[in-house]
DNA sequence: ATCTGAATTTGACATCGATCAAATCTGCGA
DNA sequence: TCGCAGATTTGATCGATGTCAAATTCAGAT
């Protein structure tokens, strides 16, 4: 049986996109010489098709990710089996790195939103190491800590504002500071992007054309802006 | 002028039941000897009154707080105002702690809910030590990850349960396993109880109200529970 | 370029929870 | 014990968001 490159599970050597990522997170971008060395020998590479699970809640939790490329969606499901999306990961973020030191099972199911390259690290070994290694320690702390600031952003966010006030806020974080106009691009779908700021996508859906009437206007994936500052008013 | 012991702001030594909540932060809970000393050495106690300030949001973090007793609400203004309490934080709870590595001002206000002791750590003084003793990084390691994971938890808790689930979840922490009748004692208001579930106070009333049908008697603070397998199908 | 299944939007509706105001209740100090 | 001030409950109402279904648009494969 054939596979395509999108459905193989490799360890192949990282590509160079792939491998810058990876150097920029909070967890490796402050690692030289022979830390990096040791932290990248814990680590492997996953390619992973659109939509397959990479864990389950309640499994054993022996080791935690980065995402490279791709999407990663965590979630959970209520009582009537309904899936809610407690974050979305994008490159760059970590996930179930709390494990380290918080529990020994996986707190939610994790499944890919798009085909999908992962960094995964043995959580024994990364455990092993922080102890041994300062800095590895270091990373780790600063890792957590800026997973941290942006959970309780995430609590703050949903308790504080309404459906168009998120989408803006999401549309300022990624315009330019001036005040003009601007125009952005999506860089996944939709229903990602109403996962990230906790609403259903209808909700989404109705939150960007209320949002038209403040000078935003959407067409596919791009998203213009016609007043930035305005935006920030709503 | 005088003040009263409650108005004070002291550094006298920690009394029994301050220092046993304090022991068993994951903070302090893993260090020994020399650690633990040092540790205590970059610490003072502060005790304050009823909704007291103790820091704002925007400004610089200099110090990270271990509530002792007392209770302290973490919130955020939205644009109108009104204030969303992001986290309530009881005895043996850390706060603010995820500026160590994530940032250098603070990211909202904090406020005590009660008279309250707290122990005030100096941010670089446990920078420093988190960078010269390993069980001190470790303790770091191990407050974030538990502190990241009752966040997230936060956010599913808001995403997926209804307002009278996350007081049945809520009553459930605090009863006995076993299935039959049961009587907490809430240990501060109802208020309170309001900001750590996400809900406003008339919403948490109505849900206590809701949850009679299933068996929950509440008077004043205390909370009877009839069946507590009945709660959990909630 | 066309087709087809998936994603998104829209409409209609139900529900939840916030809000404001008024009525009670509670605990604490005089 | 009485009286307040603050806390909690209750009522009425409103707005925001989830839900389901149908229409429409989009994007990838042929």
């Amino acid at each position: 049986m054939e596979e395509t490159a999108d459905m193989m599970n490799s360890n192949f050597k990282l590509n160079n996109r792939d491998r810058a990522v990876l150097m920029k997170t909070p967890f490796l971008s402050s690692l030289t010489g022979n830390s990096l060395v040791r932290m990248m020998s814990t680590m492997s590479v996953i390619s992973l098709a659109n939509r397959k699970s990479i864990f389950r809640e309640g499994e054993n939790a022996d080791a935690f990710y980065c995402v490279l490329s791709g999407y990663v969606r965590l979630y959970q499901l209520n009582r009537d089996g309904r899936e809610a999306d407690i974050r979305i990961c994008s490159p760059g973020d970590t996930f179930a790195e709390c494990l380290l030191y918080g529990g020994t099972k996986y707190r939610h199911h994790a499944q890919t939103a798009e085909a999908t390259t992962l960094a995964r690290f043995d959580m024994q070994a990364v455990r092993d190491l922080a102890e041994q290694e300062r800095d590895i320690a270091k990373a780790v702390i600063t890792s957590l800590s800026k997973h941290l600031i942006t959970t309780m952003d995430c609590v703050a966010n949903d308790r504080l504002h309404t459906a168009p006030q998120r989408v803006a806020n999401y549309i300022l974080t990624r315009c330019p500071v001036d005040g003009g106009p601007a125009s952005i691009r999506l860089p996944f779908q939709k229903n990602l992007l109403a996962g990230m700021l906790g609403l259903a996508p209808e909700a989404l859906s109705r939150a960007f054309s209320t949002l038209r009437r403040t000078g935003v206007t959407v067409r596919g994936r791009v998203i213009q802006v016609g007043d930035v500052q305005a935006l920030r008013e709503i």
